[in-house]
DNA sequence: CATGAATGAGTCTTCATTCAT
DNA sequence: CATGAATGAAGACTCATTCAT
């Protein structure tokens, strides 16, 4: 995988010095995984700022104060439930981007992808939509900033290419398409429920339906 | 319910001591304005739990306590930065609904009049996109929930008709284009900046033509 | 003055942005500094790590919160207070020493300015006996660390030139001599009480006889 | 009392469950002092309250609550080590004041068993140097003041003695001196390092001539 | 109208301590 | 004996809000 969006530490959170003798890495990514489901949820339900530590920990029931033993502060469960997010929608979207499939295949192909990482992640896809913005300028979240400009690369080029073969309509502006496309996909996890009516694929296919050829009957 | 949003006191608060035969001060409705106006931006900027008074009172040029002069609570700015949004909102889309346009014509008349209001109320759409779902919940807030039912009757309905007139493709699944319709719309205002390169009417001639048209070539 | 401890900021606390419009540094140093002198008494007694702010706010009549309308933090009001004192100190010490005396005559006029420094900085000084070793270390702190290498080299200086000069006993071990005045004189400030039998003038005088001319009876 | 800081009970700390026959467990006092050397490095090296129990473990190998198998609580650490220490120097001490020695002899004798203390036990003595104030007020620590008042007792006598005896000088503030004398002595833990340039005996012979015959030159 | 100062509730975080395994 | 995970009390700090001047 290409673009990791940032290095972490596997498994226990940060020790201080190792010292003199063995207390070694906390492990139990269980447990972890458990509670950073939990505080993605809650984060994803009322935004970051307005979600309080206490509450989390009544959602996962533990005391607040406990979760400070499997995590730094509440800033890196952000930091983790956010880039381990985005490590899996790289995976996703680098092996599309290597495909070698024509520009509507590819559209395609991420929109698809991305309908599955909504489906899988709709909680941190829910938060990064709303927090990236203000996340990005700040250093621990750089990589929310290089994510956006390699996902930017990767759409605008594709609609370029569309275009410059006749795929796509040529009066297209693909810089504002690009925005709609992107935002439009995205925005579907603030309604998005897993196991509901459509599945991720359904969902892909009525909106690609719609991108490509419109709603309205042709003439 | 018509198309208020709310009820709202007219021009200033409750005066702090009507009694004493002291002619009423004006708090003028213009400074009022200017407040509002930078509150709403710095909501929009940063969401409005991460807001602190005292960042706006900083933009405003006075101290956090001199803002509690003009409004009751931080609460209440929020108030009336959404009501106002909501009820020139409103004016206009009942304008449009009450016209007895074709379904086709009143989608583009809808998007082009949403446009409009991004164009002159940006902050407010950002923050009422980002903040809209929790604060629907609260009674204060109660308007939100009532906008969005004549929002997605008015939108829905006219994609109902549309379909039902043969205007609009019949295997569309109205409900998820409703969706996608109304989040690419108003999640434009995370992006737009006034007085960039599109005006709104032209953002939304675009914006329709890939929405009614599609962006791919017919073939 | 030559070596000023840090420079300060004079007045207010640290405001985040000037921003738009007024909003003035804010001035009266004179709560300030009771405020500070009630913590610094605080620390004084208590050391600095055990002493809470709710303590400190308790001892000066208001609450811990608001005690941060004052001061950035906890930290800052003990480097304040070391800071204010070592900028007095130096101001006596380099006076002295730029006077020209002998060695025996600078040496008690050190001891001298010294006790005076405890009487009027008392609280202050028995903060730095107990803290400075630790804090010094940290950047924020390093003032403490310079002033340190400052006086070490006075008093060094001083007694070498002693030793030069024939007025200090030829076989002492300076380093081990500097060692002894210094740290005795400085934890005077653990037992002194402004105000008791003898004023810091007297206390210098019997210190200086004892370590002058010793507390034997000469044969 | 006689010389005794505290009754300890022997060995080590209450079994948990004497009940049910099983062998009782041997802690082993090695371990024990191992951990008690350790946590007196700690410390002494931040203070008392700024040490985390987590700290002391890091430093030891163990994790934090491994600690509490070896001893009730980081106090009673505080308390083990420091009555450790009382405990062999009142045996020293009490050993020099029954020799019957003269004032000058007892002062000489005094110092340079404390200066061996020092060179054994630095960190407790660091450690009672700098938070005996605070903890001579709880009972628990209540042996500390007693072991203050017997060592005021003890060099107070001496000095007084000396100047009955015509040994001192008669315009002696004896409190004073006390103080002096008491204080640079024991704050020499501060700087002292077991293994550096000069043992104990050297530093208090060092020390004594200045005390005992000061600095200057004779006339 | 605005300021300066304070309140008080609440937030994140730390840390000594406990205990089942 | 030691670990991993938790508790719960307390600590530093923030912030919306109030109010006399």
């Amino acid at each position: 995988m290409s673009t990791d969006s940032k290095p972490r530490k596997t498994g226990g959170k940060s020790q201080k010095k190792p010292a003199a003798g063995k207390p070694a890495v906390t492990p139990s990514p269980a447990r972890r995984r458990e509670l950073l489901a939990t505080a993605a949820e809650v984060f994803a339900a009322h935004g970051y700022s307005a979600t309080t530590v206490r509450r989390i920990a009544d959602e996962a029931g533990l005391l607040a104060g406990s979760l400070y033993y499997h995590f730094d502060s509440k800033e890196s469960m952000l930091d983790e439930i956010l880039s381990t997010f985005l490590d899996e929608l790289w995976a996703g979207y680098d092996a599309v981007l290597a495909a070698g499939l024509g520009p509507r295949e590819t559209i395609e192909a991420l929109v698809t992808e991305s309908f599955r990482e909504i489906d899988r992640h709709r909680a941190a896809v829910a938060i990064y939509q709303n927090e990236s913005r203000q996340l990005a300028a700040r250093p621990r979240f750089g990589y929310l900033a290089d994510s956006q400009r390699k996902f930017e690369k990767a759409w605008l080029g594709t609609l370029e290419r569309g275009v410059a073969e006749g795929v796509f309509r040529p009066e297209l502006d693909v810089r504002l398409t690009y925005r709609f496309v992107r935002d439009t996909v995205w925005v579907a996890a603030s309604w998005y429920r897993p196991g509901g009516h459509h599945g991720p694929e359904e969902i892909a296919r009525q909106y690609l339906s719609m991108v490509l050829d419109g709603i309205a009957v042709r003439d």
